[in-house]
DNA sequence: AGCACGCCGACT
DNA sequence: GTCGGCGTGCTC
């Protein structure tokens, strides 16, 4: 086997595990190096990739191989430390390679007006002084980022603690080395709040990157960053690939938050890229949170990152005071079943009353989750999924919140002629009409999916209730995050139970988070903030845990659970999902599936399932799990990745999705 | 992912 | 008799 200076290894954007050889025609011999993008054949048509390898065997297909057809010249190419990365995505992740570069490059586009960078255009920033507790952490931080080597922080603390003010500093410290620094934030952190203030602080212009921009912005933005102009990006998940040149420090702020994993092809998590990427370059690593993903805590734990704990909020401003009302206990005594608890609505009065706001949360959107026949039981059912129709009253259909489809209400039940349909499972839409009916003065908005639907509106509901021409917001989990109100000094959290009754093993995880964004949204002004979450399972650990703040108690308990089931951090997870328009085929593809991860994985390998996932059915499709878990990671990807290869020819392969680390086993 | 081939049901 | 449904297979 022999190697030719002018065969070519190109990564295509194909969900196939494997690179195609060309040959280089004499006339664009100078142009080809790795990283170039190339126009080739393929197939019956003419597809886009890069090279990734110059000086190939050629591969033993009885075929005469095909020519390049052209060098992209306006298309970006990846330099090696990013090809590099790619690399590692498509290895770990079990996509292509090409699909792994298509997912680190900015979009193509044609013309492209220039557009200016977020600049120096405000006045500059009153750099606050650090606190003790700030002073300490960058003590550490600091020098690492003078000894230009990969080090690897984990910044715990709470909401309020001044977590922003270390990055400022540690990015101050990396410019002025003459490196760039990458700030990754989760998706709905990217306020224009948060860009002034770095716009404020930093020298130079600011890139940002997010996916929900135009494509022509985001690839100006790109290039900006390629060619050194902008030695600062700010971004969302698909920005830890920014072609950064000189990486010094790498910020992934609220490391814990779930958009930082992408949830199609490739199914990449961008803290855990962030990380191989901040090794590979020899920067320092910024993870930050108030409440950890148990992954990097106990990364942190053995040794693995540094823990930098950044004590109480700033100006000492006391945590709010949190108190969990038993719903069962409220049934029994008021004898209805109230959304809204006495305890709740007696406080909400009082905040009104001294002219300060509240913040609701139901973590549901619609009226109510279901339909259900007081008479034979009969609930209303997706056609295509197996999960009850969501009532939305406006505007006025049935809404399934996996597939999109959507019904008239049925005037009486379509299994027994009952003419009365009973709601249950109240959403933000019967909480904000409750909210109404209580406090019929008070000025409230609404903030879920279906309200801020139209551009702009998620917008204006936060400057509205930031202005204080908003008493009330009530919302699901989008009201969590990123906010701050300093006129908040009430938050009422409703059904905070509901998610932990879920059967994924991240539930509690998720609440407990929620929780403790939930209470770190209260009182952050001069007034104290009070917290009030009502539970039906109000004994429950988590909810005690997330009342007194006490991460560490949850940590440690949640852990003991995750040790005793082989769950992450413990072990790595992968998932499978074997779908097929008929179960009996799901079933036996899925079985395949199973016996190549037994051999694959010589029996080492902690498998569950087959079986039906959680839901069963979606649009149609009926869904098998498998969950493969085993302590070493990489080893557990390999097995799995050899596995799919065993099946190959057995099992369809759109059939099979490959989630490696996946969030939700749902 | 595309894109083609190929084999079974409702139409001009 | 054809149009077209989507299962299966391949791409240097």
């Amino acid at each position: 086997v022999s190697e030719d200076r002018r065969l070519v290894s190109v990564a295509i954007a194909v969900p196939v595990r494997r690179l195609f050889t060309y040959r280089v025609p004499e006339t664009l011999e100078g142009e080809i190096r790795p990283g170039v993008r190339v126009r080739v054949p393929f197939g019956r048509r003419r597809v886009e990739g890069t090279v990734v390898e110059v000086g190939v065997a050629e591969p033993e297909t009885g075929r005469e191989l095909l020519d390049l057809e052209s060098v992209l010249d306006d298309g970006p190419e990846l330099d090696p430390p990013l090809l590099f990365l790619t690399r590692f995505v498509a290895d770990y992740y079990l996509c292509s390679w090409g699909e792994a570069i298509e997912s680190a490059l900015p979009p193509r586009v044609r013309r492209r007006p220039r557009r200016e960078a977020i600049g120096e255009p405000g006045e500059p920033a009153p750099a606050l002084s650090p606190t003790k507790a700030q002073e300490a952490v960058l003590a550490e931080i600091l020098p690492a980022v003078h000894r230009r080597a990969y080090a690897p922080f984990l910044l715990f603390g709470a909401t309020g603690s001044g977590k922003t003010e270390v990055y400022l500093r540690a990015a101050e410290a990396a410019l002025a080395k003459g490196r760039g620094v990458l700030y990754l934030v989760p998706e709905i952190g990217l306020t224009p709040l948060l860009l002034s203030r770095l716009a404020r602080r930093l020298p130079g212009p600011i890139a940002v990157l997010h996916s929900a921009m135009p494509a022509g912005e985001r690839r100006d933005a790109w290039e900006r960053v390629r060619s050194g102009e902008c030695r600062v990006v700010v971004g969302a998940r698909s920005a830890v690939f920014a072609p950064v040149p000189e990486l010094g420090l790498l910020v992934v702020d609220e490391e814990h938050d779930g958009s930082y994993k992408q949830e199609e092809r490739p199914r990449y998590h961008a803290r855990d890229v962030a990380v191989v990427r901040a090794r590979n370059e020899g920067a320092v690593l910024v993870l930050g949170s108030a409440t950890p993903s148990l992954e990097s805590f106990h990364h942190a734990r053995a040794g693995r990152y540094r823990l930098l704990r950044l004590g109480g909020r700033v100006e000492q401003r006391p945590l709010p005071a949190v108190r969990i009302v038993d719903m069962r206990r409220e049934y029994r005594e008021t004898g209805a079943v109230r959304p809204v608890s006495r305890a709740l609505e007696k406080a909400v009065a009082e905040a009104l009353g001294r002219g300060e706001q509240a913040l609701i949360l139901r973590n549901r959107r619609g009226w109510a989750k279901a339909l259900l026949c007081p008479a034979c039981g009969v609930r209303i059912g997706c056609p295509r999924c197996s999960l009850s129709l969501t009532w939305h009253r406006e505007p006025g259909r049935l809404r399934c919140h996996l597939c999109g489809i959507e019904r008239p209400r049925p005037g009486a039940c379509p299994a027994c002629g009952q003419p009365e349909l009973r709601e249950v499972g109240e959403g933000t839409e019967r909480i904000e009409d409750e909210l109404r009916r209580l406090f019929p003065e008070a000025r409230i908005g609404r903030m879920d999916r279906d309200t801020v639907r139209r551009r702009g509106v998620q917008e204006r509901l936060l400057r509205q209730f930031d202005r204080g021409d908003l008493d009330i917001l009530v919302g699901t989990q989008m009201i969590a995050k990123g906010h701050d109100f300093p006129r908040v000094t009430l938050v009422g959290v409703l059904s905070a139970d509901h998610t932990l009754g879920l059967p994924d093993f991240r539930a509690a995880e998720r609440t407990f988070q929620l929780l403790t964004q939930m209470a770190g949204r209260a009182g952050r002004g001069d007034r104290p903030g009070e917290v009030i979450v009502q539970a039906f399972d109000s004994g429950h650990p988590v909810l005690r845990e997330a009342a007194a703040q006490d991460y560490e108690a949850f940590y440690e308990r949640e852990m003991g659970f995750r040790r005793a089931l082989r769950y992450p951090p413990v072990s790595g997870l992968v998932r499978l999902l074997v779908v097929g328009k008929e179960p009996s085929k799901a079933r036996a593809w899925a079985q395949l599936v199973a016996e190549a991860l037994e051999q694959a994985g010589e029996n080492k390998l902690v498998l569950s399932g087959p079986g039906p996932a959680p839901v069963e059915r979606i649009r149609g499709m009926y869904r098998e799990q498998i969950l493969v878990r085993s302590a070493g990671r990489r080893r557990l990807v390999e097995a799995v990745s050899r596995a799919l290869e065993l099946v190959e020819r057995k099992v369809p392969r759109r059939a099979v999705h490959v989630d490696v680390d996946p969030l939700s086993v749902l």
